[in-house]
DNA sequence: GCAGGCGTTTGATACAAATCAAGCCAAGCA
DNA sequence: TGCTTGGCTTGATTTGTATCAAACGCCTGC
């Protein structure tokens, strides 16, 4: 592993707190590796030897049934990918395939166990990351369950502004017909649910949206801090534990 | 607590390596607790100061949002409740109430943190307990995002049968209405998926479902290893990783 | 420039599920 | 016994979503 590498690695949440020689040991055999736009990484079902730390890019992760797949959920960087496999040793329950160019950083499973048996503050790291999936999975389900489609994509648009600049104008960041099946949707239900949002302002052109009138998007999506992960409820001061959020396409929680 | 209560804490998979200070430090101002049926134990965006473990009786945690609500998931004994909330020291997402009369250990949230800390072991333990409640959403997910409502109560029967003594009659742990929002659907069209199931076999008098043609059952419903937690895939042998495995109202996998 | 392909949009239709409204049935109780 | 209650079922209807089919726009490669 490069120098530079080594640098970026050392930044991640889950080596923050992490001793110069437990490292070492979580990062042997380790190395960074380049994949192009469509790589299947992996295949649900297949066993997992290595952590996977997206670095660069995006990669998405999905589920398949009877000849119908589904995107369960979008990363960005830095996150780890199926943490959760590689903890229990076991194989995975998503395929993940790179959405566009990708670096990752993988690293040996066995490695990742070991050094979470020599290092306490390691082992909750990885469990803050954990619990951190954990709830963004719930959120998901909630928005699933709760919610028809026009108004997870409200709300995926509100989330999407909050994580952006905070202006009206945002800019999605897939194809459309991967945010229609992260959303739960057809293409053709994705149309029709922007098309239904024009009365709430919003105008859509390729990939850039317009919302020009946020009240009436809110009052239709009706944003909840236990479903969505962006900013904090009414009127509360940032920085307390929850306060600090981030989001990944309704992916998972930051952990601290 | 108890002297009998602290032998049954011992036997609880995330204590069962753990060193005996330790295990004296988590379970530091620790005290079993009976409910009674219908108790709501925890709101959602409540903050959480313990762990809650269900040691007898059965626990629904379920989310609201806009005048609706939803089963997410039922817990059965042995296991822990909104674990992930302590580990990061945050608000609950979901809401918990005692279906029956319950015993449940409440841990300090503090201890947990601090034996964490103090124990590799004891935080690998907890990051199994995470990984595991991580995977059993995702089924969750992917049986919900992939099948329609019928397949879903075909493969609940299935698993139901599975982890009962896999005869062609099974009981139902909840009534019927908690069954309906557990699966994603209303009681209405519980009803009637448990009719369109006839031709399956598939016949409900109250509380007991017969199950008299598991063949038909299964083309219907195609379970999956991969969503339905339970049994090992096709002449796989018992006793290696991920084949070890149980099921809670496809809840969450046992950590090992 | 033009042809082809692919992603997207639009419309028509079919299907699935929620809702609304009765009615049924068994348990609890006066 | 008769009454009420709550959970469940059944039917009619509406709403939401998927599917099918066609057309459009855009980019790419020839």
């Amino acid at each position: 592993m490069r120098a530079s590498d080594i640098d970026r690695v050392r930044e991640l949440p889950i080596f923050a707190d992490v001793a110069p020689e437990i490292f070492r040991v979580a990062t042997a055999g380790a190395h960074v590796q380049r994949f192009p736009a469509g790589t299947m990484l992996l295949l649900e079902g297949d066993p997992v030897d290595f952590l996977y730390v997206l670095l660069e890019g995006q990669v998405e992760l999905h589920g398949t049934w009877n000849d119908h797949d589904t995107v369960m959920t979008i990363l960005r960087p830095v996150s780890t990918l199926i943490l959760a496999a590689v903890v229990l040793d076991t194989a995975a329950l998503m395929s993940a395939r790179t959405l566009e160019r990708c670096e990752i950083l993988m690293i040996p499973g066995d490695a990742i166990r070991t050094a979470m048996r020599l290092d306490s503050h390691f082992a909750m790291a990885v469990s803050r990351d954990l619990a951190g999936s954990y709830r963004g999975v719930v959120r998901n389900m909630k928005n699933i369950k709760l919610r028809n489609s026009t108004e997870r994509l409200a709300n995926y648009l509100l989330a999407l502004r909050a994580v952006g600049d905070g202006g009206s104008i945002v800019r999605l960041h897939h194809e459309k017909r991967v945010l229609a099946s992260l959303l739960g949707m057809t293409p053709e239900n994705l149309s029709r649910s922007f098309a239904a949002l024009n009365k709430c302002g919003v105008a859509v052109q390729g990939s850039v949206v317009t919302l020009s009138n946020i009240a009436a998007l809110e009052h239709l999506a009706k944003p909840d801090p236990l479903i969505d992960n962006y900013a904090p409820r009414g009127g509360e001061i940032v920085g307390d534990a929850d306060a600090e959020i981030w989001l990944s396409e309704h992916g998972r929680e930051k952990p601290r």
